[in-house]
Formats: C-alpha cells, sequence, structure tokens
DNA sequence: CGCGCGCTCGGG
DNA sequence: CCGAGCGCGCGA
C-alpha cells in the first residue's frame, strides 16, 4: 500500500503530499513516522492508494504508527482540505487544530495530583482564622483531599496552614477526572412554553443555521441543552461553544447535572494531561458532548447532531493568530457535512449575522420575554456635560453618587464599570461632548504621542490638535480615558468604609486570576467591584443592585466600525449585571453624548431599533457588511527589510487599485510606522472593498512577500485597528 | 590554496 | 523546517 503523507511541519516548503510504501496496519487519518530528509519526522497520512507516480528507488517505508488508531477522523481529512485553501495556510497547521497539543508535543505529563492531609502531631490554629479552622475541620473529617480542589475553597488557608507544617502535602498517582469537587443539583428541565417554541422551530426548519435572539433572561440556556439533550437520546453527538470566561464554575456544574461523564469539558484550567485525556474520551465516543471555547469547534466527535454556538456575537470566536479561522464558517462546515443544525445564540447578535437571519439565510427564532416577566434594570442616562458644567471634576455624577450611597447602606453590592482599553486615546471637548472625527471616515481619531497629531486609523490621515472646539468653541478639551485605579482612589475617598475590588489586566494575572476576583465578589467579601469588560460576563451576582457604566463614550468612540455595535453589546450585558434577586436593578450610563441613538436604544433595550439605525449606518457609509474592510499588515524586526517588503507589496497593491479601481471604495495612503510593539515594526495598508474584489490577488501579493524575518499577512473586517 | 558562512535546494 | 552542497571572500 502507498500512503499520502503530510509531514507535521508547518512551512509552505514542504506542505505538499510525500508518498511513501506503508503496510495492511496504517490507516487514514493516522500520525506516523516517516524518514524524511536525514531524519525521522512525524506526518498525518491524508489517504491510502494502491500505486504511486514516485519513482521506486525514491520511495521509501512508513517506519512505525504513532498511536494505533488514528488521531484525525474521516470528517477532519475532508475539512483540511478546504480549510488550508480557504485560509491560505499549510495543510500542517490546519491538521493541528484537530489534535490536543500534548499529543504532539510528545508526552502527556504523568497523572499526579498533590494531596493534603492534617500532620500526626498536635496543633493550634489562631482562633480568629476562620478559614484555616474551616480547613482543619474539612480535613479531620475527610481525611484527605485534592489541593486543587481546597485552594478553590479555602483559599490561601492552605498555604498558610502547609507552611506551618499543619498540613502535609504528598503527590500521588491518580486518574484524572477534571470534574473532581465538581457536582450539581439536579435541576427540573421542563420548558416553558416559549422555550418548546423555540425547539420545535429549530426542529422544523430546513436552514441549517438558527438564530436564536433571545433577551438577558429569557431562558436560551434550556433550549440549548435540550437541544443537545434531544441528539444524544438519538445516538448522535454534540458541540456546544461558549466564550472561554462563560465557562464558570457554576456553568460546570450545570453542565455536569445534566450530562454526566458523557460531557468532555474544555476549558483553560485544565492541565496538559487532562486536556488530552477529554480529547481522548471524545475520539472513543466514550464522552459525546464537547464543550468549550473557541477551539471546541475542533472536538474529535463523529455523527454531530447539533452545534451551538452561545453568545454568537462575541470576538472571542474569531482567532488572532495564523490560521485566522472564524469560528463559525467552521461550525457551518462541519453542520453541512454532517446534516446538522447550527444554532447561534445572543441577546444582541452581531449586526451582520442579524442581517443575515432577517434576509432570510437563517432562520430566525424570537424570545423576546424573561422568564418570570420581571423586568430588565432601569438605565438612567446622565449626561456628563452637565456634570463638568456645575464643577464636578469627578468620574462619578451626582446621580450615580447618591445611588452608590443608597445601594451600599442597603448592604447591597455595587459594579462599576469603565472601558479603559489602554492606549487609544480620543479627544472629547468636555463642554459639548464634540470628538474630532475622521472627514472621510467617520471613525473618531486618535492621539498619537509620538507625532503629536491626531491620525484616522482607517485613512492615515493626519490631523492637527485642537486648540479649540469647531462645535462650540470651547477649550475644555480633554483626552478621554480615566483609568480603574483613579477611579478606585476616587471611591475610597467617597466611600471610605466601603471594600473594594478592582478588576483589569493590571490586577488579574493568569487565566486563573479572574475567577478568583469575581469569587471573591460573589462571596460578598466586598462591597463594589471596579473594573473593565471582564466584569460584563460570567457570574451572577444576586446581591448586585446597582451597576454604574462611567465612560459609555470610550467604547462608542473606539476608532472601529463596529464600535457602536460593541457599545450595545457592552451596555446591555453589563445592564444585565443588576438586580438578578428579589431587588430591582438600577443602571446609571454616563456620557457626554446622552442624546446619541446607540445609547438611547441600548438603554430601552431596543436591538430592533438599534439593528435598524447601524445597518443603515453601514449602509451609507459602505461599511461590513456592505462592504469587505482588508488590512495588509507588514510586520518585522529588521526596519529595513520591513520597509523593503512594505515597498514591494505596497507598489504591487497599488496597481491592482490602478486597474480596479471601481471595485475598491477605499485605498490607503499609510505607510508609515504606525508603532513598534516589542522591537517590530508593523505597518499596514487598509482597504475597503466591495463584491467582486480582486482578494485573491490581494492574497497573492502578500503570499509572494517571502521575507526571511519579515511577516506580511492579510486579514478580513479585522477587530482591532490600532 | 583552504575553509567559512550564507543562500538555495531537496526531501517521497 | 533542516541539512547538504557549493559559491565566493579573505588570510598565509
Amino acid at each position: 500500500m502507498i500512503a499520502e503523507v503530510i509531514i507535521d511541519i508547518a512551512h509552505s516548503d514542504v506542505d505538499k503530499i510525500f508518498d511513501y510504501a506503508c503496510d495492511e496496519n496504517i490507516e487514514a487519518g493516522m500520525r506516523v513516522v516517516v524518514p524524511f530528509a536525514r531524519s525521522a519526522a512525524t506526518g498525518f497520512v491524508m489517504r491510502l492508494k494502491e500505486k504511486s507516480d514516485v519513482p521506486p528507488e525514491k520511495l521509501k517505508k512508513i517506519y512505525r504508527a504513532e498511536e494505533d488508531y488514528p488521531a484525525l477522523n474521516r470528517e477532519c481529512l475532508s475539512l483540511a482540505g478546504k480549510l488550508a485553501a480557504r485560509y491560505r495556510c499549510p495543510m500542517a497547521l490546519v491538521l493541528r487544530l484537530f489534535l490536543p497539543t500534548e499529543m504532539r508535543t510528545g508526552k502527556v505529563g504523568e497523572a499526579k495530583r498533590t494531596f493534603a492531609r492534617l500532620a500526626e502531631e498536635p496543633f493550634t490554629i489562631d482562633p480568629r482564622a476562620k478559614k484555616q479552622l474551616a480547613l482543619a475541620e474539612f480535613l479531620r473529617e475527610n481525611g484527605k483531599a485534592d489541593t486543587v480542589f481546597l485552594r478553590e475553597r479555602f483559599g490561601s488557608a492552605l498555604k498558610a496552614l502547609t507552611d506551618k507544617k499543619i498540613v502535609l502535602l504528598e503527590k500521588e498517582r491518580v486518574l484524572r477526572d477534571p470534574y473532581r469537587g465538581i457536582s450539581g443539583e439536579r435541576a427540573d428541565h421542563t420548558l416553558t412554553p416559549a422555550q418548546r417554541e423555540a425547539v420545535k422551530k429549530i426542529g422544523e426548519t430546513d436552514r441549517t443555521v438558527c438564530l436564536l435572539h433571545g433577551v438577558t433572561g429569557s431562558g436560551k440556556t434550556e433550549v440549548y441543552l435540550d437541544l443537545i439533550a434531544k441528539q444524544l437520546a438519538a445516538g448522535r453527538t454534540a458541540i456546544f461553544l461558549v466564550p472561554e470566561i462563560s465557562l464558570t464554575p457554576q456553568m460546570l456544574s450545570q453542565l455536569r447535572a445534566r450530562f454526566g461523564p458523557s460531557a468532555a469539558i474544555l476549558h483553560s484550567g485544565l492541565s496538559a494531561g487532562e486536556r488530552f485525556d477529554e480529547w481522548r474520551r471524545l475520539r472513543e465516543g466514550d464522552a459525546r458532548i464537547a464543550i468549550g471555547a473557541r477551539s471546541a469547534i475542533f472536538a474529535p466527535v463523529e455523527n454531530i447532531g447539533v452545534i451551538v454556538i452561545d453568545e454568537e456575537h462575541d470576538g472571542s470566536y474569531s482567532s488572532e493568530s495564523s490560521p485566522r479561522y472564524n469560528t463559525f464558517d467552521i461550525a457551518l462546515l462541519r453542520a453541512q457535512y454532517n446534516r446538522c443544525k447550527l444554532v447561534l445564540g445572543s441577546a444582541t447578535p452581531s449586526v451582520e449575522t442579524y442581517k443575515r437571519a432577517k434576509d432570510g439565510e437563517f432562520e430566525l427564532i424570537r424570545m423576546p420575554d424573561r422568564i418570570n416577566r420581571r423586568a430588565l434594570p432601569e438605565v438612567e442616562i446622565v449626561d456628563m456635560r452637565r456634570e463638568v458644567r456645575r464643577g464636578n471634576p469627578s468620574p462619578f455624577s451626582i446621580v450615580l453618587r447618591e445611588k452608590l450611597k443608597n445601594c451600599l447602606d442597603g448592604g447591597n453590592q455595587a459594579i462599576l464599570f469603565l472601558n479603559r482599553r489602554g492606549y487609544s486615546q480620543t479627544v472629547m471637548c468636555r463642554d459639548c461632548g464634540y470628538v474630532a472625527k475622521c472627514e472621510h471616515c467617520d471613525v473618531s481619531l486618535t492621539y498619537h504621542s509620538e507625532e503629536d497629531c491626531l491620525k484616522c486609523h482607517y485613512c492615515g490621515t493626519k490631523y492637527h490638535l485642537l486648540r479649540g472646539c469647531p462645535n462650540c468653541g470651547g477649550v475644555h478639551l480633554g483626552y478621554v480615558g480615566t483609568g480603574t485605579q483613579r477611579v478606585v482612589g476616587e471611591l475610597k475617598k467617597l466611600f471610605p468604609a466601603a471594600r473594594i475590588l478592582r478588576m483589569d489586566n493590571d490586577t488579574t494575572s493568569g487565566k486563573e486570576g479572574h475567577y478568583k476576583i469575581l469569587k471573591q465578589f460573589a462571596e460578598r467579601q466586598a462591597d463594589v467591584l471596579v473594573g473593565t469588560q471582564m466584569v460584563a460576563k460570567g457570574h451572577d451576582f444576586p446581591s448586585v443592585t446597582l451597576v454604574g457604566i462611567l465612560d459609555a463614550d470610550m467604547s462608542l468612540h473606539f476608532p472601529d466600525y463596529r464600535s457602536g455595535e460593541r457599545t450595545f453589546q457592552l451596555v446591555t450585558q453589563v445592564a444585565g449585571r443588576s438586580g438578578r434577586a428579589e431587588e430591582k436593578g438600577e443602571v446609571v450610563l454616563q456620557t457626554y453624548d446622552p442624546e446619541n441613538f446607540i445609547l438611547r436604544f441600548a438603554a430601552k433595550y431596543d436591538y430592533e431599533g438599534f439593528y435598524e439605525h447601524e445597518i443603515a449606518m453601514r449602509a451609507g457609509t459602505a461599511f461590513p457588511p456592505f462592504a469587505k474592510i482588508v488590512r495588509v499588515m507588514v510586520v518585522g524586526e529588521d526596519e529595513k527589510e520591513a520597509l523593503e517588503a512594505l515597498k514591494t507589496v505596497y507598489r504591487q497593491l497599488e496597481a491592482l487599485y490602478a486597474r480596479m479601481s471601481d471595485k475598491f471604495l477605499f485605498f490607503n495612503k499609510m505607510h508609515s510606522p504606525i508603532k513598534r510593539i516589542r522591537n517590530k515594526f508593523r505597518y499596514q495598508t487598509l482597504m475597503r472593498l466591495t463584491d467582486g474584489a480582486p482578494l485573491r490577488e490581494i492574497y497573492e501579493i502578500c503570499a509572494a512577500a517571502d521575507y526571511k524575518k519579515t511577516l506580511v499577512y492579510v486579514e478580513e473586517n479585522p477587530s482591532n485597528l490600532s
């Protein structure tokens, strides 16, 4: 037999089929070890055939199979070719997506765990250390326990006691089970009439893709779980995708309770070994639901009955590094291959998805009511211009300050949200809320300190700094963007007794970081949580009755065509954090632009109104989904070479533009460095294209630009233009 | 004349 | 990706 093999080296030079002789034990999809160049290499058997065109003296024999089963199933082999072509990357890179990294990088670590037990010797614990006492009590009752579980439950008390030698640690080999310590309570799975209706519609439509547009609290999750349970009962499998941050312990225990060990939950908290074991369980068919973030779309399940993408609009579904795949695209391919439904769910669908649903391409299912019919929290828009006029320079409006006081006095919790997205600063008039925008692009300008000017991130046009406001003549121009740190400082001055937690990229180290802070807050170890958008997702906090959005403008004026969409999603999501339990929630939305349509619609939870407004604007200004934004990036350490690459690429792109200028709505002239990140020079060329534009040629120009130390790549509708 | 490094090419 | 093969540049 002859095996067609792709060598597992991600480089275009070796991105081709190599034929090898093999015997009967080799199957398509297996990983194999083969002689390659003057050494051994791993490869993937793509196909078996009878004879080869390679001269017999060149043909070599496969050494051995890496595993005794095919790591890649038939679907994956069939998909890989399509994906490699679509994302213009080596086949090996695509194939790797389907495997747990542990498998390629060799050893899967020995399954060892650290257990803790009490020392034999008598001891005393400070009676004030409640956690330590509780931990000691727990160990006395249970003998020994896993340290991961103990840390989760007792926090730093474990370290305190081990340091004092009261608790001893020992390693032990165990069978890996990532669900240890997670037990969920059985819940009632009776669906509401609205949920039943949604399930029915999804079952009946002949469309592959269904968009479930349900307001916060409408019970979309039960719909997903019901769909999944039905498919499992029918002997099929399922994939359930959620944004990474949504895999909170609560969510995990809910899923665990519902599906038991037939669910493989892939989240960032798993160790390498656990991850591999979960993958194996799916591959073997022992687990039949794959639950996880973006990468779980590559789960090795067969005979898929349904694929669910929850929070469809979430940015984490598109990959930021090569191959820059879009989860939806892969999900659609898999749904088509398996002839099953792809269900997208969101309270705030992305504009593009919603348009496709309204145009009839996707089945649109609405769930407009909350389960208990409880009203959504009321959103009050506060005009920050008036605060400035009244001489209030603090980040808190008078209204917010009062509500905060009431909230804390009533023994409730509050969340203060601000959108400090780092470097990007916008100039705004504090008297009238005017924001400097580009004359050609309708996108706000960004301040660049190196050149001391304002720049449009879309077309590269530079503008002088403003001395006064062109709108009202005011002189109180400022750079918008207050940090969380300052907010916490001001808050402490206002409410010295309040316990404040801060959550942003600086305070949360590692992936466990957020959970820790959110958990502390959920356990009411603090009264106020101040943070960036990461506070918006995940946990439910029953005692939160007030949410303050301090600077809705920051997100609104982010230099990106999706900023309006993002802001709407953000406000909706953040507002949903308020008033979960008996008490009615309140939301205060501070802005310098209280007339803004997006904010008005968001405050009324009017998605439909927002959508109509937004889509009309996108049509008018020819932004996606009516056009495609294409960015060509040139990134390199060596400035000379990067510049050289840029010149070459740019010249060809310009020629293309000259030839087909009718297909380009826009072609920018930016050829100066945007910035240096970790000593890498980054240059970009932005284009806006209509349908039928020469996208392929653009990709080819970039693929042809092969430089040693400079990377040239294309991005479609990139999300961050700085 | 000899070897060193940089570029090009092949790998089944 | 990685090593082999080889071209030309410099020192004795």
